[in-house]
DNA sequence: ACTTTTTGTCAAATATACTTTACTTTTAGT
DNA sequence: ACTAAAAGTAAAGTATATTTGACAAAAAGT
């Protein structure tokens, strides 16, 4: 599964100890997600989709593998 | 968080066991969600939405503790 | 009522998400 | 170049998702 975190970020201008914060996690958490070595819990997904402002599907996209 | 996983089998006519194989895991763990005992990973949950044809967020509904 | 299907549940084992603390590297600002 | 902020990384510990196998309860079909 890939994310589009970081684009996300970028356009809210949240740095990842932000989007921890308002998501409830810590910054490693996020960092670890982004960098796809954590595959998040739906709680989570759905807390940064709203925190994000964008569907679940557009943060995290299926692939292949998966 | 609380899911509709219930009604949208229904709704496709699927038993938990149909389900479980088209999501790829468990009949356990399709069960284990549906009565709240297990929060699906987001992998997961993007395969239930993509198998029930509803968005992750029709899915699955954040509430007050989470 | 009987049989079969479906659902609920339990226990043990494995994998992995998440936390905490801490340190390094990279990026941005001046 | 210097400094500060942001991002990457790592190890140890805790919590929990998922599997497997098996059995009980409930629902549906005949």
């Amino acid at each position: 599964m890939k994310n589009t975190l970081k684009v996300q970020r970028a356009i809210k201008n949240l740095t990842q100890a932000e989007l921890a914060e308002k998501a409830g996690v810590t910054r490693q958490t996020i960092n670890y997600i982004e960098i796809g070595k954590y595959i998040p819990t739906t709680v989570l997904s759905l807390k940064l989709a709203k925190v994000l402002g964008k569907p679940v599907e557009e943060l995290f996209i299926l692939e292949k593998g998966d």
